[in-house]
DNA sequence: GCTCTTTTGACTAATCTTGACCATTATTTT
DNA sequence: AAAATAATGGTCAAGATTAGTCAAAAGAGC
């Protein structure tokens, strides 16, 4: 289990300290420091771990006193964000990123892994295959977005 | 018993080291190397032996740092059940038939309510709707029966 | 010989790493 | 003020590093 990458490793250290708190304050620079990476690998572990599919937000300031903060978000709880995840799904959704979601989703205690793990079937390339990719991202969002609303109201 | 090929010594290197984890990770590559084949043979070794019939998951991901991942998972004794249930879907089902099986998965025990109505979600006319409707009804078995092969183990 | 399985390798796809160049904000100088 | 400079973070594309696919060739069992 040594095989992690140094984006998988600073994508724990960013747990890590992000720990049990809402949100976590980062200088890009500091953390590319410590890690001997150039900074834009931060902004690639960002972009690939820290999405608001895996349930967080992230918003940064240039210039002196910079920052990029990264907030942990459930996803059904705030209208807001349910908003904007739905808005990132918009009528098209790949594979992977519909995953995200629902493993989110089960990590928040949303859904059991069950439950998830049949979502995850559903939303899979193999279930959903059509000769057109365009249109079988087109059902994955329309399967995934009912998921969510009957979440959002069931309970 | 004694011409075993090289796949059949590797498949048992793969069972030897997994041991009683649930799980083990390997890089292609190494696997490849220690045995001396090419990579793409370990593919085929899982392919053919680490099949989920056999009660095995497979997971991998590319790239730097990448993986392949065997989990071994208890397979249910539903089984039945499920079989005739997915010889009866065959390639295309409408949504009253559908519908009638999730009800009776639920009926047996074999799902909950909750999974039932997640299931019912993502089967119905509302979530797959496409222009053809006999693209909708093999979509609709398709998913289907990814749901009842899911439910033939636990992990 | 014929068929099924195994072995091989060329080509493809996904993911990670690096660096050059760009954009924004704060601070200092004029 | 306005302009220059410094101090941040952002974007994108090329290259490196994995694994996946597929079909042809080779082998094994009848």
């Amino acid at each position: 289990m040594e095989n992690k990458s140094i984006s998988d490793i600073i994508e724990a250290y960013l747990k890590e300290i992000l720990g049990d708190s809402a949100q976590v304050e980062i200088r890009r620079s500091e953390i590319a420091n410590q890690f001997d990476v150039v900074p834009s690998q931060i902004n690639y572990v960002i972009k690939t771990r820290f999405t608001i599919q895996n349930g967080y937000l992230v918003k940064s300031k240039r210039g002196g006193g910079g920052y990029i903060r990264i907030e942990r978000v459930n996803l059904l709880d705030d209208v807001n964000v349910l908003n904007s995840l739905i808005q990132a799904i918009g009528d098209s959704v790949r594979e992977r990123d519909a995953f995200d979601i629902v493993r989110t989703l089960y990590e928040e205690d949303v859904v059991t892994r069950r439950e998830g793990d049949l979502m995850l079937v559903a939303l899979s390339k193999q279930a959903l295959a059509v000769n057109d990719g365009k249109i079988e991202d087109q059902l994955r969002a329309r399967i995934l977005v009912s998921f969510l609303n009957r979440l959002r109201y069931e309970s």
